[in-house]
DNA sequence: TTTAATTAGGACTGGAGTAGTCCTGTTTGG
DNA sequence: CCAAACAGGACTACTCCAGTCCTAATTAAA
């Protein structure tokens, strides 16, 4: 089903909350704040951080912060983050290192497949994702359903 | 990296096959053809039997044929004959049954990414897939690099 | 200068889900 | 009536991801 890394939901929540923070957040507060366990958002953001998507400072007092506003983070950018390069065959990104030796009847073309998700997704961003929820279905407080595993198709 | 399934990629190559054939083929016809062990093929093509999207017929001397033009066949329909129906996150088509009690910060709203896709999956058809290879780039005979594992993104 | 806080980066492990196989039943042409 | 072929489901081995943990490296503050 096309799944998509659960690791990419949680990412698209932590950014959500550091754009709603004022300063610099600390994993341990993020996590606490989108009830997450602990180790796992740090995860999530230091490979956000490592994409540039959040900047990071370290020592005492440190934490993450926004690198750039939401609006200009696409789904894109965070799957790149999280999962790595968009491609859907390791046909097309892996250089044609076919481990199988069948024979190739030309199908199997999934370049324009992969253009085609890549420009869907650099399109959406993080904002749109949360604008879009009408404000009749916000969840007012407290303990609320939450977007999890992931599946595409 | 939003793995797609790989059965989706013998899916398509074999329709692709499937289109080159003049009559019924069996499934062991068809795996013959393009490599891929019989008993592998036979899954898929029961699967996209199932959806409708080749026709079968039963008893000696039966098979498989298209039940329509690769033209109107999209990648959208294989993928949701082998890997089920094309959504994101479990939250949307689960109906909200989120097994973590996390709080939800509004984010994490997949919705418009799902509708991005699934447009974008139902705008290709199998035969632009195979039609997009530049003349070119078109392996003459013989054993060749295949389409394999799936991953977008 | 020392200490504590905090990120960076990688190794490790358990579990979920998929690929692939096989078996049994049903249909159908010869 | 028999053999060929699909239908459908059960089962297993394996791959890959989620989640955890450990050890640096960095930095502010005392």
């Amino acid at each position: 089903m096309l799944r998509l890394s659960r690791l990419t939901d949680y990412a698209v929540v932590a950014l959500t909350r550091l754009g709603q923070a004022e300063a610099v957040e600390t994993s341990q507060v993020v996590a606490a704040a989108i009830g997450i366990p602990e180790p796992t958002v740090a995860k999530v953001l230091k490979a956000l951080a490592g994409r540039g998507l959040v900047a990071s400072h370290r020592g005492a007092h440190g934490g993450y912060r926004l690198a750039r506003a939401l609006e200009s983070i696409s789904i894109a950018d965070v799957i790149l983050a999280i999962d790595g390069p968009i491609a859907l065959t390791s046909c097309v990104d892996g250089g044609g290192n076919c481990s199988t030796q069948a024979r190739c009847p030309i199908a199997g073309r999934w370049d324009p497949v992969n253009d085609a998700i890549r420009n869907a997704l650099t399109a959406i961003s993080i904002a749109d994702m949360t604008a879009t929820v009408p404000p009749a279905f916000r969840i007012p407080a407290g303990p609320a359903p939450r977007s999890l595993a992931n599946e595409v198709a």
